[in-house]
DNA sequence: GTCCTTATACTCAGATTCAGCATAACTGGT
DNA sequence: ACCAGTTATGCTGAATCTGAGTATAAGGAC
């Protein structure tokens, strides 16, 4: 980490922030540190906050964006990181909340990271955490989670009563029920961010550059474990994305071992997304659709039938226009 | 415009670039400027290149990139943007080739935005181009462009045997047969970003920053009118993320008068995507998606039958999950 | 062997998509 | 009035995809 004294009054500071995520035993993780400067930003005297893995970028030596992220991580943590892909940048003011004691505006430019599956010895490395941890009601395999009828629904209705309708911008009474799948709107697995903001909006989940001073913030207890500055924010947005991008991109393969069950990859897809899934349909969808190729060998240990290990079908790139969807009606 | 002054040299600066398509005469446009300080990257001494609208970034006043980007869009231009979206960040080493010089590395914040349709006093404005001027192959309204056949095919060909093949990396005349749908790959109008990043490696395309000094460089004659810095590139990604978007997000509204014909919708949507669609099947789609909702009166300018005149069912989005696609078979 | 567990094959109905055909409603020319 | 040309819109049948099962296979523990 190197050391950002302040600087003069209009300076900036890029910074990349790292969304590394890895599934373990069924639970998607996301690496986090604690200590380092983030940890300034402490939540009431709780204490130091969880925080993304951060790096700066040195302007003289690092060719690309996507080069110094590798390289600083790899350097912090050993991690040679496999698909990377940049998720969105960041620049609100105060979003550091050293900013206000005159730091510098920090720009991060966030990244997403997919890593293959941790080693048993995964769950308890120190930074490791479900991402569901942050973000509990994302969460939906075993079911509709209760705290979202219990917590999160009664208090977005307050908040909505509360809040007048403002002309030009949607109800947010709609918003709600659509971003949370409340009064029989379906629930989209992809609208992470959405609800994330609609909860910040709302008041109801921490963030450092703003709530330490929103004197109507009411955090609802359990809404998930809070993050140093808004990086919870980021993490949304790295799980949206992530969502969305498996149903058109053979991203998974990317956190499998050469070789898996089509269990195996169901589960991971499931962990992922957050909803359970109908095996024998998955299945099918993923051999008709070429993504897999079976290797004729068999892993045993499944507890009932021996399943056969698969492995991916690069060659699925060239067929298939994009592994996924297509335009109503393009003729040809 | 700021003057930026050669500083430090390790400084850094904060650009946000800004992609504003709008759509005339059934062709896409971007609004492009000549003149500014982009201008000084002049191509082989061709003249002054056009140039993405660019903005600086002022730390102590801008509370936001994005309301920063309005603000500069509507002080220099006079448009009050609709549609804003962050695309992506580039900060390659030398992007802009007066870092060369001693300049600051200039990291560009690059924002999409949709503006409606202009005027039919649009196509002559100073700085509304067409896309495909940059870009034309993307173009296959009229069929494949002989464009690709003709001249981008061989090169690729001549390339991809010139280059060898790396262990572990695709081979690249595979990569050149997906991109452009050669050798009967389907075409997918999303991958531009792809197929412009395949030409400018192969050499076949100009760009400020590394082909000013590549003496591989072979640009190809006619494959599209040259741009400063990498904003070629930029307005691939954006032509890119524009495609993908309209298949599940219902953007394209941002670009039509509150009331349209069918007809007027589904030339928008070709005319972004560079394909033709079925028009019975597009008018299906689009009704019994719920997107649109016919308002009564009719258009009686078509030549033909009148047209009924629709316009945009805003509760779609609380009704869809996403007016778009689903995981494989989520269970509930 | 029986029971339990997981894997995999197959089915069937409903929904969606593709590719046309058919008809409606207007214009301009004769 | 009639006709040709043009665009709009309705409708259909085949092919494909999806959702939700049932049925069978193949292992382990007892």
């Amino acid at each position: 980490m190197p050391d950002r004294e302040a600087r003069s009054g209009d300076d900036v500071v890029i910074g990349l922030d790292a969304v590394i995520v890895a599934v373990t035993d069924e639970v998607p993780r996301v690496l986090t540190v604690t200590g380092t400067r983030h940890a300034l930003a402490t939540s009431a005297g709780r204490g130091p906050l969880d925080a993304l893995p951060f790096g700066p970028l040195d302007p003289c030596r690092d060719v690309t964006l996507e080069r110094a992220l590798r390289g600083w991580v790899a350097e912090q943590t050993g991690l040679e990181l496999g698909y990377v892909e940049q998720l969105y940048t960041f620049g609100d003011r105060y979003r550091d909340p050293a900013e206000r004691a005159g730091g510098p505006r920090v720009i991060s430019v966030a990244y997403l990271a997919l890593v293959a599956e941790r080693s048993p010895a995964g769950p308890g490395e120190p930074g490791w955490r479900s991402i569901y941890d942050y973000l509990p009601w994302e969460d939906w395999r075993e079911g509709r989670p209760a705290l979202i009828d219990e917590a999160i629904a009664p208090a977005l209705a307050g908040w909505s009563k509360a809040a007048p309708p403002r002309p030009g911008f949607p109800d947010p009474r709609q918003r709600a029920d659509i971003a949370f799948g409340l009064e029989g709107a379906p629930w989209n697995p992809e609208r992470v961010l959405e609800r994330y903001e609609l909860l910040f909006e709302a008041g109801l989940v921490e963030e450092a550059g703003r709530h330490a001073r929103d004197p109507r913030a009411r955090p609802v207890p359990h809404t998930g474990r809070p993050m140093a500055q808004d990086h919870r924010r980021i993490l949304a947005t790295a799980l949206g994305r992530l969502r969305g991008k498996i149903r058109y991109r053979p991203v998974v393969f990317e956190m499998l071992p050469p070789t898996f069950t089509l269990l195996q990859l169901q589960r991971l897809v499931e962990a992922l997304s957050g909803v359970r899934l109908h095996k024998q349909n998955f299945r099918r969808l993923v051999e008709q659709a070429g993504l897999v190729e079976g290797t004729g060998r068999y892993e045993p240990a499944t507890g009932g039938r021996p399943a056969e290990l698969f492995r991916f079908r690069r060659e699925v790139l060239r067929e298939r226009p994009a592994p996924g969807v297509g335009l109503p009606g393009v003729l040809r």
